[in-house]
DNA sequence: GAATAGATCCGC
DNA sequence: CGGATCTATTCA
């Protein structure tokens, strides 16, 4: 198990979204498959937070890829997006689903993962390139994976950037 | 200041 | 399908 260096963060965000299915990811005493991920790149995509420029909140997805970007959606739930491409474009992926092998759990939906992991907002902005409880493995091979639209969002439908890993085809 | 929509999840 | 629950952002 190798950990991400920053070049693997700072390719397209597309492939960085493909390129996380079956990497682990690891907080704390805690790791998982990442086996599902959406991609927001950049101003103009509709549904990206940072569509509308850089505000307190999305200052993160504008800074350099291989950074956490933590925020609370509905008020009740935590999603965590690792930050992609250089300083400057706004880009991140989020991260919407992880298997736990040991126990056959999944994780399904960005709540769930953040519920799990003990992720909130206090973990925002981590540089997960330079940090020793907080960063992403090199993890297993999942062979196949499908693309669909992007879920919970009403702009930026004709995108097909949520990335779903075959999670069967590795077992 | 007030209004509103939101990258969710659960239960009925 | 609606409720929970809060906040970033927008508008006045």
């Amino acid at each position: 198990m190798t950990k991400l260096t920053r070049d693997f963060f700072l390719q397209p965000t597309l492939e960085v979204a493909q390129n996380l299915l079956g990497k682990e990811m690891v907080f704390g005493g805690k790791r998982g498959v990442i086996y599902e991920t959406e991609a927001y790149i950049g101003q103009e995509d509709p549904a990206c937070h940072a569509a509308k420029g850089l505000t307190p909140r999305t200052k993160v997805m504008f800074g350099l890829g291989g950074h956490s970007y933590v925020y609370l959606i509905y008020g009740m739930y935590h999603c965590l997006n690792f930050v992609t491409e250089v300083e400057g474009f706004p880009a991140a992926v989020l991260i919407r689903g992880v298997w736990l092998p040991e126990k056959d759990i999944r994780l399904n939906g960005p709540g769930k993962v953040c519920q799990y992991f003990g992720i909130s907002r206090m973990h925002n902005a981590v540089d997960l390139v330079n940090h020793s409880h907080f960063y992403v493995t090199s993890g297993i091979t999942i062979p196949f994976f499908t693309q669909t639209p992007r879920i919970g969002i009403r702009q930026g439908l004709d995108k097909l950037w949520r990335f779903v890993g075959d999670i069967t085809s590795t077992r």
